[in-house]
DNA sequence: TCTTGCATGTAAAGGGTTACATGATTTG
DNA sequence: CAAATCATGTAACCCTTTACATGCAAGA
């Protein structure tokens, strides 16, 4: 199986979160707010959204106004918001987790039940990375040689731990 | 241009560090210590081990000892340590920042002159990263308003600059 | 009208993963 | 000697990026 796709998803969020958006619409803000955490090449985007036309996941906005320019501007359809809502709801893994961000991002409503949701499992699973960092620092870096030996990996084993310990503390922060 | 080839340093980086290795050494070693920033299937590199012996940066060692299984064992050449070297080289850039954690694996000597190198070219990134962020967030979140409008977007904002500042802190306490 | 810019669209090339294959070695 | 294991090897498929193409529209 190749790699999970995340367009489709990410344009859904958009669309469920904008309104009408245009594909210029969607790479504008896929550089301004999210080219931190994922990017995404124009070649890419538009044949995705023929597809996800096709698929009747989103469907092309009747421009109700101006028909300025060859713009092409999309809306959600309810297909689209139930494949949305179930990818919010796809329980988080160390495979997926990298997503966690852009799930987020989604999520607008602070009230929202899935976001307590997505918070608690990446805090489950980031307490677990903890522990395992904090063994294998034990295991491999527990005598002072080793660290003199392997200077390279110790620093970058170290500031994982110190990494994901931190991203603890702030998950932890947001739970209610 | 497609994405930027990883695996030949990383396999440089291990060759250089461990001496002789076999690829199934570097397969169990990228799944007990690399796995958290990387990852590789043995499909993938099998063929870029052929691939280097041709290009003369690593060779097949002589089996001087058993040759108990059809285990192929490499090591690597002086070809390969300059390219190495230059690879630790590099500037950092945002492009290719994701390979620093890797590029800190294959130094294992505390002194080395490259690894302080490294450090202050991360840190100045990031250092910048914090300024982008911070400003990003006063700019789109300066009224309260706007927080509870977009909280998942605002949440992941300052997460990032939670990150960001934290990594900063830890870079600079591995600076001389 | 001609040029330039721009939103959208298409093609080609390489990276990476999964699934399957090979051949030797251990194990019963 | 048969069967299972395992290091290595191969094939097919999709994702992603870069480069190039199209066609309309604003402005000179």
């Amino acid at each position: 199986m190749p790699r999970p796709r995340v367009l489709p998803y990410i344009i859904l969020g958009l669309l469920n979160k904008n309104g009408m958006m245009s594909g210029k619409d969607m790479i504008s803000e896929f550089k301004t707010d999210i080219s931190e955490f994922w990017t995404v090449s124009h070649s890419q985007l538009y044949p995705e959204l023929q597809r996800m036309v096709d698929e009747k996941q989103i469907k092309v906005a009747e421009d109700v106004e101006v028909k300025d320019r060859k713009v092409i501007n999309y809306v959600i359809e309810a297909k689209g918001q139930e494949t949305l809502k179930r990818w919010l709801a796809e329980p988080i893994t160390l495979k997926n987790d990298e997503l966690t961000s852009l799930k987020l991002y989604c999520i607008s409503d602070q009230r929202a039940p899935i976001l307590q949701q997505i918070l608690k499992q990446c805090l489950a699973l980031h307490q677990q990375k903890v522990v395992h960092l904090k063994a294998r620092k034990e295991l491999l870096f527990g005598d002072e040689l080793a660290i003199k030996a392997n200077y390279g990996h110790y620093l970058i084993l170290s500031r994982a731990i110190e990494r994901e310990s931190d991203y603890v503390n702030w998950l932890q922060s947001k739970i209610n």
